[in-house]
DNA sequence: TTTGACATATAAATTATTTTTATTATAACA
DNA sequence: TGTTATAATAAAAATAATTTATATGTCAAA
């Protein structure tokens, strides 16, 4: 079976009209006729309910059943392809969510440098989201990852690092600044500066807001901590990360006594497809010895 | 791409032999020989290294990663075929890790049969994680899963069976063999014989020798409840099983009377996203009925 | 070092498969 | 009722895969 006949099929479940999927592949109309054809002989099932009208296209419970699947092998096909690419230029990419690089990428340097490997790797610094995108897409051979439940993707491999609880920061100004530790509910009426989407803390916030029953007033998102530390020293609002950041002297941290909080868990991670090579795994072997 | 090249490959990965490959596919062997170099040219990169000679043939890093999505491209293709052939004939695949399947199957299958529901269903005996990971991509539509901590997976619906605890299982010539109940902590010089990879005691015996501070000598793992139960009935070592395990005379089941210890949860388990047609639903509730 | 056995590669021919062109069929709708 | 947009079909053409026949490379025994 060719790969061909189920990209014109994914297609055609998202097109819906055989002519313009033809376009879109620039190939003539009967070709996914034809492509179709072959798909319901080898399946033994109709895949697809044509009316052959500019109206609606059907897809069968059978094509809905192939179609996850054929999404699937095109993204192994791809993912394959572009991991290939990484092991001949002999370089392992890395992605490292910028809270956790702050923590953990001076030792990683460090120990990778002593063995010469440090210019065989390639880093990427998104959001933990992003990040865990594109490992899932053979962009990243690996990455260090942020989250709070244990993550749950059957094909990931996940070794978990470290797990360290969340803080409040507020301005040594702010009316909670003395108090030793708060419990979350404490801040129904505050002022939050956040990470913006995609970041591990956000996810944590949502559930103890929920939690909690509150509607919080989120006044600002950024993604750089300098910023943030630097509104929440000025007493604009209050902050919520774990305790990689690090901040001003006129910022207090302060702990959450809240039973069952959420932890922030970094993970090493890649897919459980990935082939490691020589290289890759010596490198990979490191970072693992030096964060743990 | 065609996916008959990855069987070839992958086929060649194992045999090792151009022309041995070409015999187990029934053609000649310079197709062999062409579906590699397409591959190869496909991928931009050498995946074999031939040796002209009755000697080794050596499959190339990349080879190697392209192998791994081969074989799970392959893989996807013929659990897809194998789906639409189940909503073809109206078939349930449910799955049913071999304890649990012991302890439930017979009267899931008795209720089953007096519905004439029985020929309806296709049973997989894997482990519970392997188990699980089958029911998230879709080969299975329903399983019977032990776990010890309720399940917690947002894709994944789960009703709760049946809690039961863990015992000791000892020889009657071991001499712990006449207490009534033990501390697991009193194990700390023991030698084990427990299941293999992918059973759930393994994680609850991996929580407590944690707990406990203890580094277990674990003699064999095995998947044979029976030749598992034979080594300990020869004092060979012990094991530490949940109560579904039948045993024989001269094998003692000891009680633990630690605080908090894990049980084994029974758990019914589909995908949210699952849909159930009206016979499948029908073999569902009646399996529901049955064991509860 | 030569030769035979085994194994893979290559070239050309053959066969199979996919795509195109040209045309027909079908439904909706103006 | 004719027009338009769309899919299906048939036959031819193009492309791709496989085979047959043969060449080439490598090892090991003579």
């Amino acid at each position: 079976m060719n790969t061909r006949d189920l990209e014109y099929f994914i297609s055609l479940t998202e097109i819906k009209i055989f002519s313009k999927v033809a376009e879109e592949f620039n190939v003539s109309q009967p070709t996914i006729t034809f492509a179709l054809k072959r798909l319901e002989k080898e399946m033994d099932a109709k895949l697809i309910i044509r009316h052959r009208t500019h109206g609606e296209l059907i897809v069968t419970d059978s094509g809905k059943q192939l179609l996850k699947h054929a999404k699937a092998i095109i993204r192994h096909f791809e993912v394959a392809k572009q991991n290939i690419d990484n092991l001949k230029s002999n370089k392992i990419s890395i992605g490292l969510p910028p809270i956790i690089e702050t923590r953990y990428f001076p030792k990683i340097a460090q120990h990778l440098k002593e063995e010469n490997l440090l210019n065989n790797i390639i880093t990427f610094e998104y959001g933990s989201e992003t990040t865990l995108d594109a490992l899932k897409s053979g962009e990243l051979d690996l990455a260090l990852l942020g989250s709070i439940n244990p993550m749950e993707d059957a094909r990931i491999e996940t070794e978990e690092i470290d797990q360290i609880p969340f803080y409040v920061y507020v301005s040594k100004k702010h009316h909670l600044a003395n108090q030793k530790s708060i419990k979350f509910s404490d801040l129904k009426h505050e002022d939050f500066i956040l990470f913006k989407q995609g970041f591990v803390q956000n996810e944590s916030f949502r559930q103890l807001t929920k939690k909690n029953g509150m509607h919080p007033n989120i006044i600002l998102r950024s993604n750089e901590t300098n910023n943030i530390m630097n509104l929440i020293s000025n007493n604009v609002g209050v902050g919520f990360f774990n305790s990689f950041v690090s901040y001003p002297e006129n910022v207090v941290r302060l702990k959450l006594e809240d039973d069952n909080m959420p932890k922030f868990v970094t993970n090493l991670v890649y897919l459980k497809s990935h082939y490691f090579n020589d290289l890759q795994q010596k490198v990979l072997d490191n970072i693992r010895h030096s964060i743990k």
